[in-house]
DNA sequence: TAAACATATATGCTTATGCGTATATCCATA
DNA sequence: TATGGATATACGCATAAGCATATATGTTTA
């Protein structure tokens, strides 16, 4: 299954906050439930579930249900321009990402454990 | 005057095929007026024209007149993560940046001289 | 200054996108 | 099977974005 994500595509998905800044948290804990990408960035339920989904069907994100939560992670087999694109957001975004890390580790019944 | 471009408003522009085209068709020739990318692309003149409005009122490319033409090229001092960003599309999207710089090539009258 | 060319912008329209709220679905456990 | 928590989706709306066409602006040359 060849992955098609064009670049202008990618760069869509990323266009948006909500979006980028999921995928960059994402990106750097490997994996993350919608409700720690909810009180990491401090955004309704609804909201992230819809932006993840559009990551989703796009290819960027693949989900993994486990128990009651869904784990979301970048696909794998990305091609590697991809990753590139998303250090050097990283890179330029250190700030608001560290900031939703910190959300992230104040999180009380962080279900990590599951 | 620092440069405030965030990578979520760099995706935004990039994220329409005839902006990121024209932005990687201006990075691997330095520089190109309006007609040479209305004949690359083979799009109209005010399609074009609003694009590259767009591109540098965002700061991402910066015009300068020369007679008649108008070319456009990267702004000076960007971030390093812009280039690598343009640098992992160009990469990525060989195939239509070639496609141009055939059409390119192939314009009769091309203003380049002056 | 008139004509021709290059470029920019205005206008009206259509479609896409994002949002909040409400609700549905799915899973675990009692 | 009923309940509660986690996640997904539907709906209606407001706004943004892109387009084609027409027109304006600026430059060169005659």
């Amino acid at each position: 299954m060849p992955n098609d994500l064009m670049p202008v595509d990618v760069f869509r998905l990323l266009s948006d906050d909500t979006r980028l800044t999921a995928t960059l948290l994402i990106h750097i804990h490997g994996e993350l439930c919608v409700c720690e990408l909810t009180e990491s960035l401090k955004l309704s339920q609804p909201k992230i579930s819809r932006h993840l989904a559009q990551l989703r069907a796009a290819g960027l994100l693949k989900d993994s249900r486990r128990g009651q939560w869904v784990y979301y992670s970048l696909e794998q087999s990305l091609p590697v321009w991809v990753t590139t694109v998303l250090d050097a957001a990283l890179q330029a975004n250190q700030k608001a990402v560290q900031n939703c890390t910190s959300n992230l580790y104040a999180m009380l019944n962080r279900p990590r454990c599951c």
